[in-house]
DNA sequence: CCGATATACTTGAGATCGCAAGGAACTATA
DNA sequence: TATAGTTCCTTGCGATCTCAAGTATATCGG
């Protein structure tokens, strides 16, 4: 089989990334109405200053494309746990900002979400081995390898 | 933020995920024509037996729904990587065989793609880190929770 | 002040994938 | 053989996400 060294840690990265999303997905889906990007949006708004976020920032955390934090708050807007702002300093912004039922919301996903994580993912480490992997799973690239990068800081 | 112990290193779990495979995807869809799962189930069909395999086990190895998988073969096979072949002993079976040309695209994507590989993800590892990780992610579930695991061997 | 370029966001079209439902074939029981 | 249940596969529908293109605003050079 394709047993080469470095691809199989690859390979079993990319199958449990698989599984575990959509089981995580599936729970979140019944539990609490949430798919596992609203719920990674409503993380990012819940812990953001103000509980706020311009879109593009949205965009570059979650790692969805600016159509993608469109549509995606357009479910969340239409459920109430989101809504928009406008932006005083610059009109072509528009902020999400989490509504009371999208904080209760998000609260209430969070718990039964942390567990499952626990459950499905953390439960199979120690705690040094959690802190390995965390740090392994850090050198990886989280963005487009291109854009910045070549002079630090430009833009 | 949301900097629970366990959690943290699933976060970058998923972020690292959608990074890597949209960039190994968009390389593979420029150079080949192909997409991740394209070629994931090319591996698959290339060192199995006879260079084919039935739809279910297609399904089961690369993680997709048994529609997922017919989705995608239809694309294979209007672009001659992949051909049906019924099986005599089970006429509800339909193998997906590698074609001549399937063969030779996989072979051609192979290159490139382990490259990719290697410099998107295992190049961020020595040796040693790479058998780690290997180990690591080889504990995920890659699969449904529920079917099996309750009394083993039971269906 | 004015045009050129960049940035923030939206929208239409298309691809991918899952779920639910259905058809066809195999197996087991009687 | 007849009936029931299971397995393999396909299809209609809907959801999600991306790309390409378009609008609106901001900013910079002249």
């Amino acid at each position: 089989m394709a047993t080469e060294p470095g691809v199989t840690a690859w390979i079993r990265f990319l199958r449990a990334h698989a599984a575990i999303a959509r089981e995580l997905s599936v729970r979140l889906e019944t539990q609490h109405g949430l798919t596992l990007s609203d719920y990674d949006v409503l993380v990012q708004l819940y812990y953001a200053p103000e509980q706020r976020m311009r879109r593009v920032d949205i965009a570059r955390t979650v790692l969805l494309t600016a159509s993608g934090v469109t549509r995606l708050l357009e479910g969340l807007e239409r459920a109430g746990l989101v809504e928009k702002q406008s932006c005083p300093d610059d009109a072509r912004v528009t902020y999400a900002a989490l509504t009371d039922a999208g904080r209760a919301r998000f609260e209430a996903a969070q718990a039964t979400h942390l567990a499952d994580v626990e459950e499905l993912f953390a439960a199979k480490y120690t705690a040094e081995e959690r802190e390995t992997l965390a740090e392994l799973l850090g050198r990886l690239p989280l963005a487009d390898t291109s854009s910045a990068c070549t002079e630090e800081g430009a833009a």
